[in-house]
RNA sequence: GGUGGUAUAGCCAAGUGGUAAGGCAUGGGUCUGCAAAACCUUGAUCGUCGGUUCAAAUCCGAUUACCACCUCCA
């Protein structure tokens, strides 16, 4: 049975969807003025993967995450570049699509937009004013979070231990607009040159937090089984999530919270992030590394631990996804001289690493464990990759775990490689060298080829290749 | 000031009481015409100090270092 580490009680849980196969699941997707980064990439990477492993088991995953596209920082780049907000939404939005898609992040089953859903916003935001838990201040609204009884539960902040402005980053006119410090807004009355909206308070735009509330709630439900995102949300983001939609609804907002760790950089593994200034996008990095590699590289780590980025650990994870598609390759060649059916040894070896795998995954999608799992059983097949006798069916078998496997890591080991004719040409005069025993020959054709990235392997069946 | 997290071989890293998984790299070996791939093999007593226990990386106490959050950073 899943096991999953709730933030929300500190404590490994039993996952227990609300309605049965089905995960209701919400992910807090990046604010669109710039190229997602590393970090950002990181989070996407790790629900991905445990989207990937939970319908792996077996579960209907309706995974909605949303694009921020409005707020002071899309005003910025409209400005710097000189387009509009929209325009800067669109742009930014495609470039997630396009480097997302390089690391073979399946897209959510639908990304909804907080411009789309402003009408909704606004009469959420209605809702918590009739109620009491919030109030219009001179053109925006903010939240009482004190008159929510639970405010902190999922931080375990005590209200009075708080520092007030401890971040740096709260404006002194803001602050003096609150009846108390630690309200957060719901609604912002427009400033000079922004993008707005009108409603019942004049124009203006929704707060930060209030989008993923409403979204939330609009496209997965009133309770959801898991909502993830960055640890760095935890407090206030989905602090103030929780107490707006529970203010709003009367039920409880969320089963379990999921926090991924961060990516660091540097020496001194500090967290990568674009108001440090110290991040590599996506986009760079995937100009410079393989897509698999990069891929594997933040998903072979737990979600909850953070990833120190650098480049000899990419390159390590390329030799990993290296191993894993040889070994698949060296598999696949043996066909030719297979027999039909299969063994009943090997079937049940692939039955038994299956479950071990679960059983790792099963603890709160411990990645690690299951590679370990992942790497026995690629020795497994690599011995029998080298058997006397080989059955078809069984090597079918032991390739298509593996590839199940991998995939839940987002990488595809299916994706094929194919060699220009005259390669094909070249190899097959170099068997005719080797037959004659014309070493130089061959030798000099396999260095030809080599030098064109097409490694080639003799073995007892032929010479097989693969591409470097 | 408050709240969390981390510290295990060259590197990544699993492991919550019983004599340290796995991977990468390195050295040696087998196989090969030579290679490659594969297989076999090679190495740590777990930040520091003290305690509990027959037994601790794992429990308790102290200590050191680093990281993060405390209103819009995934």
């Amino acid at each position: 049975m899943l096991q999953v580490y709730n933030t929300m009680t500190r404590q490994m849980e039993p996952f227990k969807t609300i309605e049965p196969d089905v995960v209701k699941m919400y992910v807090c997707g990046p604010t669109v003025y710039n190229y997602i980064h590393i970090g950002n990439a990181r989070s996407a990477v790790a629900f991905d993967t445990i989207r990937r492993y939970l319908e792996f088991c077996g579960y209907r995953v309706d995974y909605i995450s949303n694009f921020t596209d409005i707020g002071d920082k899309l005003t910025r780049t409209s400005a710097s570049e000189n387009i509009s907000v929209a325009a800067v939404a669109a742009k930014y939005i495609a470039y997630f699509d396009e480097d997302t898609a390089a690391l073979n992040i399946k897209p959510a089953t639908f990304h909804p937009r907080a411009t789309d859903n402003i009408p909704d916003i606004i009469s959420f935001i209605e809702d918590l004013i009739a109620k009491g838990y919030a109030y219009e201040s001179e053109g925006d609204v903010y939240f009482r979070a004190r008159r929510f009884k639970d405010y902190g539960e999922l931080s375990h902040q005590s209200l009075d231990r708080l520092e007030v402005g401890a971040s740096e980053r709260t404006a002194d006119e803001e602050t003096a607009r609150k009846e108390d410090p630690i309200d957060f807004a719901l609604w912002k009355g427009q400033k000079a040159d922004e993008v707005a909206w009108d409603s019942p308070w004049g124009a203006g735009s929704p707060g930060w937090h209030i989008e993923c509330s409403v979204m939330s709630g609009k496209y997965l439900g009133e309770t959801i089984d898991i909502h993830g995102g960055g640890e760095d949300l935890a407090f206030p983001h989905h602090e103030n999530e929780i107490a707006q939609s529970e203010a709003h609804t009367g039920k409880k907002f969320v089963n379990y919270w999921l926090h991924n760790g961060f990516v660091t950089i540097g020496n001194d593994d500090e967290k990568m992030s674009k108001s440090l200034g110290n991040f590599i996008t996506a986009h760079e990095a995937l100009q410079k590394f393989d897509h698999q590699a990069l891929r594997f590289f933040m998903s072979a780590t737990h979600y909850r631990r953070p990833i120190r980025y650098t480049e000899a650990a990419i390159e390590e994870a390329q030799n990993e996804v290296q191993r894993f598609k040889i070994a698949r390759a060296n598999l696949l060649y043996r066909r030719k001289d297979s027999q039909a059916g299969s063994d009943a040894k090997i079937t049940a070896l692939v039955a038994d690493y299956r479950k071990k795998f679960i059983t790792a995954m099963d603890d709160d999608f411990n990645v690690q464990n299951g590679l370990a799992v992942v790497h026995e059983f690629v020795g497994e097949m690599n011995q029998y990759a080298v058997a006397e006798a080989v059955h078809l069916d069984s090597l079918i078998d032991l390739v298509q775990q593996l590839e199940a496997f991998l995939l839940i890591f987002g990488v595809d080991l299916t994706v094929t490689e194919s060699l220009d004719s005259d390669v094909a040409d070249l190899i097959v005069q170099r068997d005719a060298a080797r037959a004659n025993k014309d070493y130089a020959t061959s030798d000099a054709i396999r260095d030809e080829l080599a030098q064109r990235g097409v490694v080639l392997e003799d073995t007892p069946q032929g010479t097989r290749w693969r591409l470097k």
